[in-house]
DNA sequence: TTGATTTGACCGCT
DNA sequence: AGCGGTCAAATCAA
């Protein structure tokens, strides 16, 4: 049945919001949510790249160990993310204690939702933060790995191109919760000669936690999640390992932070021996360089910030 | 026929 | 008030 209210509005001049990152530090400093992001990149990265190279290798023993170690890339990041996200969700939830669960009342808790959603079945449209969102900026926004399907469409405030919406092709089956946005830059203009291709930013919201991601394994269930989620449902419930008390998390992360350093030292060096094995290839070198470059440094970074957290260091300059 | 996409309407949030 | 995210009927494509 097509509603019948007509209220469709027009455009007009406001500020983009998606040009914003907010909740960027936490309350005591230790924020980890920058170097959560370029992880999380790194791991869009290469599995476009997987995308890209896996179809073209031939079935022999270079193909076999090319594919183990895009495989070995994942899974490092995959674990250098996990435990930030437990670090980030024992955050959020001292943060939720101290704001005395102020978010749980827009999620339907409040008196007022719940006589109105008595009343009728009302949609429950909650606007995303980006607080659990990680940016990527792509020539192959839809080469991920992961399957989508497109639901909507938007033109976006002083933005030439229009924002498309897809989520994750087993939502229902699966209960996945993932959501993505591909929009194309303003300030790329892909040319027929493919010189300068097209960019698109793609911004990924929430964690697959279906099992026919590019690894097949199951992910971490997104712990950023809390500030937005806090109605739980019971087929997405995590439950960390141990709960945490209300405060003493720096020392808790400094320990932490060492593994995953680890981790993505161990990701960078698979990159660089993959890059050694590959022939020329345009798309999937720059993936590459990418990859090996990026994560060692931004780490360090975090790293070394973990040593400034008592002292109150918070500007996290330019993520 | 079925699954994916399109598109106008709805709704939460700022 | 209006922007942006989501819903869901209509439409398209295989």
């Amino acid at each position: 049945m097509k509603h019948n209210n007509s209220n469709k509005r027009s455009s007009s001049v406001a500020q983009n919001p998606s040009s914003v990152t907010a909740d960027q530090c936490s309350p005591d400093g230790c924020d980890h949510r920058p170097a959560l992001r370029e992880i999380a990149r790194g791991q869009s990265l290469v599995a476009q790249l997987r995308a890209i190279v896996l179809p073209a290798l031939q079935a022999d023993e270079r193909g076999d160990l090319a594919a183990q170690m895009l495989e070995g890339i994942l899974d490092c990041s995959r674990k250098a993310t996990s435990q930030l996200q437990l670090l980030l969700s024992s955050q959020a939830r001292d943060d939720g204690k101290r704001r005395g669960n102020k978010v749980s009342s827009s999620d339907g808790c409040s008196s007022k939702a719940d006589d109105e959603a008595n009343a009728k079945p009302l949609r429950q449209h909650k606007r995303r933060r980006f607080g659990d969102s990680m940016s990527l900026e792509t020539p192959v926004p839809h080469y991920d790995g992961h399957q989508w399907r497109k639901y909507g469409q938007k033109h976006i405030n002083n933005s030439q191109h229009p924002r498309s919406y897809y989520r994750c092709t087993y939502r229902q089956e699966e209960k996945c919760k993932a959501t993505k946005t591909v929009q194309q830059r303003e300030d790329h203009y892909g040319n027929s000669n493919g010189d300068h291709p097209a960019m698109y930013t793609v911004v990924y919201f929430g964690q697959h936690t279906c099992c026919k991601g590019p690894a097949g394994d199951h992910v971490v269930v997104e712990a950023s999640q809390v500030s937005t989620e806090s109605q739980s449902q019971s087929s997405s419930s995590y439950a960390p390992p141990a709960a945490h008390g209300d405060s003493s998390q720096c020392s808790n992360i400094s320990v932490t932070c060492s593994s995953v350093v680890a981790e993505d030292r161990q990701a960078s060096m698979e990159s660089n021996k993959l890059l050694d094995m590959l022939p020329a290839h345009d798309l999937t070198t720059d993936v590459l360089f990418d990859l090996a470059a990026y994560a060692p440094l931004d780490l360090d970074i975090n790293w070394e910030m973990d040593a400034y957290a008592h002292s109150g260091f918070e500007k996290f300059g330019d993520w």
